[in-house]
DNA sequence: ATTTTAGGTTTGCCCTGCAAACTGGTTTGT
DNA sequence: ACAAACCAGTTTGCAGGGCAAACCTAAAAT
């Protein structure tokens, strides 16, 4: 088996671990301790939503718009996985 | 800091820790190990050496070309750095 | 009413991984 | 002797992906 690319990339292997030690989380939170920029949060987890790995939910805060994200089991799945890979990898030479 | 993305290819990293744990590997010993097409294998290589982490070495062995790397300090040294983030990464959560 | 702010999303560019095609030389076949 | 096949890589062309700037929608401030 392969590393998972959609894992594999930093900022979203960051937005998994974070979200693997927390409930759920919103995007100014992940904006702000990530230190990504808004689009490229964006975009980051509209593919680990597509992939299956977080779940999205939209909902208004004092009448602004808040979005929550949470890992879904197939994600923490996917993270287990992951890090397994990762250690056969380093087992080797 | 952040994940050194010349280490942190997958193909690389392979790379990298093969060389880590041997004095030297020709091409066709990476290429049948890593199960890389030879374009593929070649190209990683060429970053690899740019970045000043393997020491590439062009002889001959029974008159055809032979090319042999081997992992530099500053590769060694960058491969464990990575190890460090990847690790930091880890603990989050 | 117009501007500014908040919370995201979409767009466009550039960079990069990938395999197919190529190169320079060697061996095999006829 | 000449061509075809082979070996050891390198170069090329393309498709996919990360990144930040620009954009959008609605609320708040002036």
């Amino acid at each position: 088996m392969e590393l998972d690319r959609i894992v594999h990339e930093p900022a979203r292997l960051r937005i998994l671990m974070l979200l693997s030690g927390i409930d759920s989380a919103d995007f100014n939170f992940l904006l702000s301790t990530l230190q990504l920029t808004k689009g490229n949060l964006s975009s980051h987890i509209e593919k680990l939503e597509s992939a299956g790995y977080v779940k999205v939910k939209k909902t208004f805060k004092a009448k602004l718009p808040n979005t929550t994200y949470q890992l879904t089991k197939k994600g923490k799945g996917a993270l287990a996985e992951y890090w397994q890979q990762i250690d056969r990898i380093r087992q080797t030479g």
